[in-house]
DNA sequence: AGTTAATGGGTTTTT
DNA sequence: CCCATTAACT
């Protein structure tokens, strides 16, 4: 452990060797911010400072472990493990575990994800008997999930005429109601969604000074990573936890802030100087990751924000080849572009496929590219989208284990009480909850006393409902004894969860069952793993905190050599030598959601930034002339930010297209809500764009004649069969014998027109699905 | 009352 | 393309 010091440059060591009171490092991009900071913390450990003294926040779990992993390398093994090192709600979710029980919470309190409080958001819109076209559940959550991250609470709320009136003017006059609901009815489940753990964390160090105290006095030295990125929520915890040694030490890049959805606010670093004295102030702006071109490009886009921190970016690196630039018809031919760029790369330059990253700004993008990379038998990897522990099967599976931990939760017992189906149906599920309601206990408490409550269930549900109350009981016996591995095989079992998809014997199903037994295998795997670390257990209830905030990064065991399909948003933080960045279209980056203001647009420039720099030697941008987008082709122009590149770094590998007219931009921040009739778009110059067919009047009418006849004809709409082609003879259950004139759309939302051969019905257009292929 | 098929609506990014 | 809701069936 010496002379690690001796590998940084001057600008890194300064921020490294300083050692007490508040630094900021505002480091450009690929400027070796994240060596700074691993370094720093091995650095002051070197200089005596206690590892149980040192908080270290990042921005992914997988950061974490690996600098905590370089620390080990520096400063020795059992140092490094006693780092408290994490994202802000991995940390602060440990610390409720302990010191929650001053707000009520149990240390064993659930944390529900999106879905869960979109769910229980939707059952108390109902409950209350509101309009759910005018409270849309997403919304309201939406809303709530804001005012939390603002550290407004139901109180503040209703404090805030100003909130309530831009509420009501929305024609939601109740939502604080809403909100005071869902508030209680988590509490209640001893459950806490993302925003509460850190909302209820500032609520813990605010209204309790002698918890803020010890944790003042065990975190001396605090170090924030990607600051750019923190919610108002998480800058007072930081602001709290510093305020008695003001160690702190905050990293980060104004240009690459890209997560005001989610609250980040930019002024956090921007006033950083404002909100601690004597602040030390480095800047890192020599670029070690990519090629003067790309390098040179990136700057030339990021000049266009006029909101930012003087910084000037550069690099010593060769200028390499020109940024690419690539148009195809359609977004198949884009994937079958990238796909055979991939393959010539690979082949010539003789590099692994670990090299490559294909980047886009929705998540839906990836099916094209997956498709193309999949012909050419490129092996590659997902990051994000539906995450594994999102997938239904999984999630069944989860909800079983929450509610062994934790009885009074409530969304996982609504998701299991009735799945294997045993009987138990809403209007049951909807009595125990106004029963639950009305005596202010969760369901669970209500269905242990059935007995004593006169609920107008009658005996045979009753039973239904006792039967399952003593199944949970058994497995929170069996909880006691044995580990969380063998548990969970024995609830899959159990309960017919496995039989319920074994019996299925779709491929589907066959999926689901194998992706079961991934679970275990990872729970296994967790429950070994965790005899290694000093302060955890092993039990259930660690792997379910796990599970609730792993992202699909920190999964990534990086042992076998893929391409990496992302989002842009994921990709903050890594590099790759090569770097595809698809989808350049008007509407889709910039998506059609954020371009109406300049902070929105700014903000989609900045994601831009973050795109073009993970690339180190070569970047590629492509963009098509019409995509797919829910089974319908749509036109698509190029983005603006393709002509906001300095021509000079860039090499057009097909034609420019010319001749588009871009959406004004509405500043609503001076102008207020935007009016979107002046956001008109002028039509494109290329060529006719190939078009879908709608049916006609008459088709829509005999289909809307022939509804009652069509009840249960063609079995489950979510699996479709393959073999199903234009031409195919099928057999109908109820029609017979059929030709398949057309098929529409694409992917599982597909549409047949078929003629049958007998009675007077000659055409009808359905979505198909399990039609037994005759020919 | 509970189960299963069909339909209609929304449509970004994530802990 | 997914999900929640509705409609029809057992």
């Amino acid at each position: 452990m010496k002379n690690f010091v001796d590998e940084l440059n001057d600008a890194q060591k300064a921020p490294v060797l300083h050692k007490d009171g508040p630094l900021m490092v505002i480091a450009g991009a690929g400027s070796g911010k994240t060596r700074v900071l691993t370094y720093r913390i091995a650095h002051l450990m070197a200089q005596g400072v206690d590892s149980f003294n040192i908080l270290a926040l990042t921005f992914t779990n997988k950061a974490a472990r690996e600098m905590k992993a370089r620390i080990a390398q520096i400063v020795g093994n059992s140092e490094a493990k006693n780092l408290w090192m994490g994202t802000f709600h991995s940390v602060f979710a440990k610390l409720l575990r302990f010191d929650g029980s001053h707000l009520g919470f149990p240390s064993n309190f659930t944390i529900y994800d999106t879905q869960d409080s979109q769910r229980l958001i939707a059952s108390i819109i109902k409950e209350m008997g509101l309009d759910k076209d005018v409270y849309k559940y997403k919304q309201v959550q939406n809303r709530i999930s804001s005012y939390k991250n603002s550290l407004i609470t139901v109180k503040a709320y209703f404090q805030n005429p100003e909130l309530m009136e831009a509420d009501a003017m929305a024609k939601r006059p109740r939502l604080g109601e809403i909100y005071q609901n869902y508030v209680d009815r988590c509490f209640k489940a001893g459950a806490m969604d993302f925003d509460d753990l850190l909302l209820r964390t500032n609520e813990l160090l605010n209204r309790f000074p002698e918890v803020l105290m010890k944790y003042q006095e065990r975190f001396k030295y605090i170090l924030v990573d990607e600051y750019q990125d923190t919610n108002h929520s998480q800058y007072l915890i930081v602001k709290a936890l510093a305020d008695r040694y003001q160690n702190i030490c905050v990293v980060g890049d104004d240009a690459q802030s890209i997560y005001s959805f989610r609250g980040a606010n930019i002024s956090n670093i921007l006033n950083f100087q404002r909100d601690y004295d004597n602040v030390a102030m480095y800047r890192l702006e020599q670029n070690y990751r990519s090629t003067r071109n790309i390098v040179n490009a990136a700057n030339s886009i990021i000049a266009k924000n006029k909101n930012q921190l003087e910084k000037s970016v550069w690099t010593d690196n060769d200028d390499g080849p020109l940024i690419k630039v690539h148009r195809s018809s359609t977004d198949a031919e884009e994937g079958r572009y990238v796909a055979s760029g991939i393959w010539d790369t690979r082949m010539n330059q003789h590099v692994p496929n670990g090299d490559f990253a294909v980047l886009y700004r929705t998540n839906s993008q990836s099916r094209a590219i997956e498709d193309a990379l999949r012909k050419r038998d490129i092996p590659y990897r997902i990051y994000g989208g539906l995450s594994f522990y999102q997938r239904k099967e999984i999630k069944d599976v989860l909800s079983y284990l929450r509610l062994i931990v934790n009885p009074k939760d409530e969304e996982a017992l609504k998701r299991v009480i009735n799945f294997p189906a045993r009987g138990i149906g809403q209007t049951t599920v909807d009595k125990l909850t106004v029963a639950a309601n009305h005596y202010n206990r969760s369901i669970f408490e209500v269905m242990e006393h059935l007995g004593k409550l006169n609920l107008n269930i009658n005996a045979g549900t009753r039973r239904k409902l006792e039967d399952f109350v003593t199944m949970i009981k058994s497995f929170q016996i069996m909880n006691e004894g044995a580990d969380a591995f063998a548990l969970a095989e024995h609830v899959s079992k159990k309960t017919g969860l496995l039989l319920e998809f074994k019996k299925d014997g779709t491929p589907e199903g066959i999926a689901r069952m194998e992706n079961i037994e991934e679970l275990l295998n990872g729970i296994k795997d967790f429950v070994e793993g965790q005899k290694e670390i000093a302060d955890a257990t092993g039990d259930l209830s660690e792997f379910l905190e796990d599970v609730a905030l792993a992202t699909d990064l920190d999964n990534d065991t990086g042992d076998d050599d893929r391409v990496a399909l992302m989002t842009i948003h994921l990709a903050k933080g890594l590099e790759f030598p090569y770097v595809y960045i698809v989808g350049m279209e008007e509407d889709l980056f910039p998506s059609a959601m954020s371009m109406n203001t300049r902070s929105e647009l700014e903000e989609e420039r900045r994601l831009f930034y973050v795109a073009l720099t993970r690339a180190e030697k070569q970047a590629y941008l492509t963009y098509t002339q019409n995509r797919y987008r829910w089974g319908k082709l749509i036109d698509a122009e190029p983005s603006r930010f393709l002509e906001e590149i300095d021509e000079k770094y860039v090499e057009n590998l097909t034609p420019i297209d010319t001749g588009y007219r871009y959406k004004p931009l509405v500043d609503s921040d001076i102008f207020g809500e935007v009016d979107k009739s002046r956001l008109r778009q002028t039509k494109p110059v290329a060529g006719t764009p190939p078009t879908t067919k709608k049916p006609n009047e008459s088709q829509l009418r005999k289909l809307r004649k022939l509804k009652p006849e069509l009840s249960n004809p063609v079995g489950n709409t979510n699996k479709i069969d393959p073999n199903l082609e234009e031409g195919s003879l099928v057999n109908h259950t109820r029609f017979g014998r059929g030709k398949v004139l057309k098929i529409e759309g694409v992917g599982n939302d597909k549409k047949a027109e078929i003629q049958f051969d007998q009675g007077d019905i000659k055409k009808l257009l359905l979505r198909f699905a399990k039609l037994e292929v005759v020919g």
